[in-house]
RNA sequence: GGAGGGGUGGCCGAGCGGUUAAAGGCAUCAGACUGUAAAUCUGACCUCUAUGAGUACGAAGGUUCGAAUCCUUCCCCCUCCA
């Protein structure tokens, strides 16, 4: 492969990467470059955000790069400037061993586990004396530190910046020291961070660093980032119907965003998808593939395979699912409203609610659609009931 | 320590004594359509033992026939000055 083509799979949807010239270098002595990439301690409940960042990882390892998967338990200890008043309960050794499994049984999904080294920062920080601590400081000014956004920000709007909160940067870079890195991977919002590890290695004698920031990607409402809390996210451990049926639902602009930051497609094949849907094929149909791929990767082919069959049955010819859920709602006198029965049986939050859908005719019995909101059912009665087109249960009257 | 501004439904944000269960936007949900859980359109969007009733505008009191709107106290957030 020439070294363009690499550079090329390297920068792919990268928003910068820094120097470039210094990495054509690194290249060109064609050893393995240690890639670091940092991590937190705290349980990991990964989704396809993540992997954004853990993809271009892998697309490394396939370059014949290797990974260095970097938890930091020490720096998880000082808490990320990030968050203002949470000070984070340190985590005691085993909940870190226990976290740094769950992420090798996550993370390996996309990471290839012989091309991966699992490290921790507390390994040389916890060696670190206060005089080698305050001689890191000491490499940096207030000024410096306040080039970064978020503490210029806070610090020209009189919001409080907590000394220990420059410490962070500089342990990050540090850790870029004593790993001997030769590219670090982070997204945009670490640049700073990154920089610091450049700044830090040339201090101690080492080449720097190159810095590949990886954008942010966007949660399924395509304009906010993914994230848990917003929940507009699609987590690498839903299971495969869930996973499938969100990505079907990204609009289809986003799906392009998505083919080229998660897929492991060739840009040429993506480009040439894209032109056979400005030629009319079908955008569903890009869809499917990108959704079959992303499924396949993180549970496997035949679940992929079933998810699409299962998709196209349920909302394509609206047949019922195979497996649902088994409901036992209790009734008052051998008798139950039917507002009252959608409740109990969780398929809607109150029965203002469930009057609400049966006058949007969105809940049917037995595949019946009903319309009477003082429909009454009797003790023993069993029926399937159905509210929109995702919420399904059989339902018995007990 | 001093001066001022603000807390409204999942979020943003109007209203500042009475047709106000509270405009508008976003999000969400349903229906239609389709190419799909895309796009677009229509509608819904506090709760309940439901053509009625009960709660609700930071908290607790008070004024009033009537308060999210006025008064008192308390809690919390923000801006400016020192």
């Amino acid at each position: 492969m020439t070294q363009q083509a690499t550079l090329e799979i390297i920068k792919r949807g990268a928003e910068e990467l820094l120097l470039e010239y210094e990495l054509k270098q690194k290249l060109a002595q064609n050893r393995p470059l240690r890639i670091k990439a940092g991590f937190d301690p705290t349980a990991p409940d990964l989704h396809l955000g993540h992997t954004v960042l853990l993809n271009k990882m892998r697309q490394l390892q396939d370059l014949g790069h290797h990974a260095l998967f970097l938890i930091g338990d020490f720096t998880g200890m000082i808490g990320d400037p990030t968050g203002k008043n949470a000070t984070r309960p340190p985590l005691t050794r085993e909940q870190v061993l226990a976290n740094a499994q769950s992420y090798r049984d996550q993370v390996f999904k996309v990471l290839d586990p012989e091309k991966t080294e699992v490290v921790f920062n507390s390994t040389w920080m916890d060696k670190f004396s206060a005089v080698d601590l305050i001689r890191l400081a000491a490499t940096h000014t207030v000024a410096q530190m306040l080039e970064r956004d978020d503490f210029s920000k806070r610090y020209k709007s009189n919001q409080p910046i907590a000394i220990h909160e420059f410490i962070y940067p500089l342990v990050q870079g540090y850790d870029s020291v004593a790993l001997k890195a030769d590219i670090e991977l982070g997204g945009t919002d670490q640049k700073f961070n990154l920089l610091m590890g450049r700044e830090l290695q040339k201090h101690f004698g080492q080449p720097a660093q190159c810095v590949l920031t990886m954008p942010l990607l966007e949660g399924l409402d395509g304009v906010n980032k993914m994230s848990k809390s917003l929940g507009n996210y699609i987590g690498i451990t839903d299971v495969p119907q869930d996973m499938f049926g969100k990505l079907m639902s990204i609009s289809d602009t986003l799906m392009w965003r998505y083919l080229e930051l998660l897929s492991f497609e060739s840009l040429n094949t993506i480009a040439q998808w894209h032109e056979e849907v400005t030629q009319g094929r079908n955008p569903r149909d890009i869809k499917v593939l990108l959704a079959q791929e992303i499924v396949t990767r993180f549970h496997s082919k035949q679940a992929a395979v079933d998810a699409l069959a299962e998709f196209e049955a349920r909302f394509q010819k609206g047949v019922l699912p195979d497996d649902m859920p088994e409901i036992a709602v209790a009734s008052t006198g051998g008798i139950i409203g039917i507002a009252q029965m959608l409740k109990q049986a969780n398929l809607v939050s109150s029965t203002s609610e469930a009057m609400r859908m049966i006058e949007q005719g969105g809940v049917k019995l037995d595949g019946e659609k009903v319309s009477d909101k003082a429909l009454q059912l009797k003790t023993g009665a069993v029926v399937v009931a159905q509210v929109g087109k995702r919420k399904f249960g059989r339902v018995t009257i007990s």
